[in-house]
DNA sequence: GGCCAGGGTAGAA
DNA sequence: TTCTACCATGGC
């Protein structure tokens, strides 16, 4: 069991805010979440944000706790457009979720929405993930080897069958996430785009939401309009301009800015 | 019944 | 490099 400061620790906040799909509500402010083949339950007790789970280095590590945010709010307060988002999702820490659950979800997660991603995600870990005690985890590569895009296709993810198959053996192939982790923001959007069903959007989402890249700003149709203006009309103008307004900052400016339009 | 959902791809200009 | 049609499915 962890213990933790509540001011900078909301579980709400932090798995309500986009960047995460396995995750359940039991009460209020009390949640179930599954990364890979582990369980956390995460709730709030007074001032406090507890942790009950068997394997407390992993989720210490997956929420982020080494790092301060109070630095981050501070540095990110002098934005008046973002003083709701860090009001309402002060609490929001960014996950640091396994790699290939992370591709494959946001793969999934491309031109659809959070109810049947969800669904999609609940059915593949019932289908080829190993089971648990009360739940399944998240299918390893190895198990997704043989799936095939009509297998995918009957769990629901329509168009998207072929993006999984060919994003499994992308991820298989030797070393991907080493090569990944060397390069700068720039190159690793690149190379995480050649992965089929990656473009720009998921490429971003990825290096946000498992690999701690914070100079990224994953501009979705919701985040799009918010920032929409007569010059800022297309979603990449609006990217460019938010990661030179907010540089390495631009990740956690984009969560507090979804959480306030979407909370 | 058309629109939208945390978009990406292939092909064209 | 930027623009367009198309892609399955479900909820509203």
């Amino acid at each position: 069991m962890i213990v933790f400061d509540g001011k900078y620790f909301c579980p709400k906040a932090t798995l309500e805010c986009g960047q995460v799909f396995r995750y359940a509500a039991v009460g209020e402010n009390d949640y179930i979440v599954r990364s890979s083949g582990l369980s956390a339950r995460v709730f709030t007790r007074g001032d406090e944000t507890v942790i009950d789970c068997d394997d407390e280095e992993y989720f210490a590590r997956y929420f982020d706790l080494d790092t301060d945010y109070s630095q981050i709010i501070s540095r990110l307060s002098s934005f008046p457009e973002l003083s709701s988002g860090l009001e309402k999702g002060r609490g929001i820490r960014i996950l640091k979720q396994d790699f290939a659950e992370t591709v494959l979800s946001f793969i999934i997660s491309a031109n659809n929405n959070i109810p049947r991603i969800k669904g999609i995600i609940e059915r593949l870990c019932a289908r080829y993930g190993e089971k648990k005690d009360g739940y399944f985890a998240f299918p390893t590569l190895s198990a997704l080897k043989e799936v095939t895009a009509a297998d995918y296709r009957a769990l629901g993810v329509g168009f998207r069958d072929k993006y999984l198959v060919g994003a499994t053996e992308k991820l298989l192939s030797d070393g991907f996430l080493d090569r990944i982790a060397s390069l700068d923001v720039d190159g690793a959007r690149k190379l995480l785009c050649t992965v089929s069903g990656v473009g720009g959007k998921v490429a971003d989402c990825i290096l946000l939401f498992s690999l701690a890249r914070t100079a990224v700003f994953p501009t979705d149709t919701w985040i799009f309009k918010t920032y929409r203006t007569e010059t800022l009309d297309t979603p990449e103008k609006v990217r460019k301009y938010c990661l030179d307004r907010y540089g390495e900052y631009a990740g956690y400016a984009q969560q507090y800015r979804f959480y306030a339009a979407r909370g």
